[in-house]
DNA sequence: GTTCGAACGTACTAGTTAGTACGGATCGAG
DNA sequence: CTCGATCCGTACTAACTAGTACGTTCGAAC
């Protein structure tokens, strides 16, 4: 009975994961480009190929569907984390490694970021309720710690920035192209994710990392 | 005829006045913790002394009443960026001060960060309605030409990264305290904004800019 | 070929929200 | 006093939007 009842569900199961995956994805468009409040069901509705009767079926309310698309957006960038090979690099090398990989997610996730942005405003509540985010995806963290460990050990680095002070510098500088492009394009005339700038922007990045962990603050001869 | 005029606007304007002030405080307030499109006229009108119909009365729209909002924090961070003193400061302390000096307003004007978050979200298509924020709000870089050219000069900074590049990366590293604080709590269990950890962030983003700034990347001996 | 449950579509509702019609208060001017 | 302009409050509406009632299709199992 259990043979037969998977063999149908399997079948059932696949369209119906077409269907869940075309609504998230569409769900992941409207929500980034117009916060949780201002996304539409009907327009998400309107863009998959299915009907607001299905997003209802699958995801139970507008906000189920919200929180299930920023699960989706994490696993991914989880995942991303997960494939950094550092191998035998120096640690400054793997530092400028790890930020780079950062900086190359971010600006290729748009939607990730903007519903980082969106999910801040509402102070992570629906973040919060999120059992797998909450557990998972503090892990960029330890690859930064054995990096920051060997450096600080090798006397390279200096002691007083741990693993998270690093994270949120390399996040807090990707993060920023992303969010912050449309205000500052508008009033310095610099679009941040210019092609022709993109190399340059992800050598700072590693460069400023590199410079701050290496440098000796107050041991510098003044200019 | 003027002249009476005049007085009698002085008389209603100061009340007017206060009623206008009531109205974007409280405006400021909403649509920071709300978004644009969660953001409520009647909320708003409830926790002002007045009513909604006297918002529409100054502000003709939701839209408009945003816009003000918008132009009154962008109008405030100006001051603040006019009233930056480098006096004599040689250009490493002058950019060390200049970065203290953002990170002290974003932190204390968490309401300005959230309108730019919620604004960008909206690929900033208010505030390009602003002639004013877009005349006026691109002064910051001046003094940080001026500093930066200083350091070039006497050959102790860098030449390729220009002033624009490095408000970027201290708006980043400010922006980001405020805008992703509750992800950032939520996920790494640490309050970016704790007061504790205040001076030394205040430092670090000095420590980074003057580092990057002084230092010659690929010029640095391997670890 | 009938049954059963999962997947789906149409048409609707209840509640909310931006915006307004209309009338009233206030106050200086003449 | 009373006129007129500014300022203000109450009560309403038109439009929108999340969510649902109800019916249909489809494919596998027996």
């Amino acid at each position: 009975m259990s043979e037969s009842s998977d063999v149908r569900e399997d079948a059932s199961t696949a369209r119906a994961l077409r269907t869940k995956e075309d609504i998230l994805r569409v769900a992941t468009a409207e929500f980034a480009a117009n916060g949780y409040a201002g996304a539409r069901v009907d327009e998400i509705a309107a863009r998959t190929r299915t009907t607001k009767r299905m997003i209802y079926y699958y995801f139970a309310s507008k906000e189920s569907l919200y929180l299930a698309v920023l699960e989706r957006v994490y696993a991914q960038i989880r995942q991303v984390e997960r494939g950094i090979q550092i191998g035998e690099l120096a640690p400054d090398e793997a530092l400028r490694r790890i930020a780079e990989a950062t900086y190359d997610h971010h600006t290729t996730h748009q939607a990730f970021i903007q519903l980082v942005s969106i999910e801040n405003i509402h102070r992570a509540e629906h973040l919060k309720q999120s059992d797998t985010i909450l557990r998972e995806n503090a892990t960029a963290i330890t690859l930064l710690e054995e990096v920051i460990e060997r450096g600080v050990r090798a006397g390279a680095f200096r002691d007083d920035v741990d693993a998270v002070d690093v994270h949120m510098v390399i996040s807090a500088y990707a993060c920023f192209h992303v969010a912050n492009r449309h205000t500052f394009a508008a009033i310095f005339d610099r679009d941040m994710l210019d092609p022709h700038l993109q190399d340059s922007h992800r050598r700072l990045i590693g460069d400023m990392i590199v410079a701050t962990m290496t440098d000796r603050p107050g041991a510098r001869p003044p200019v």
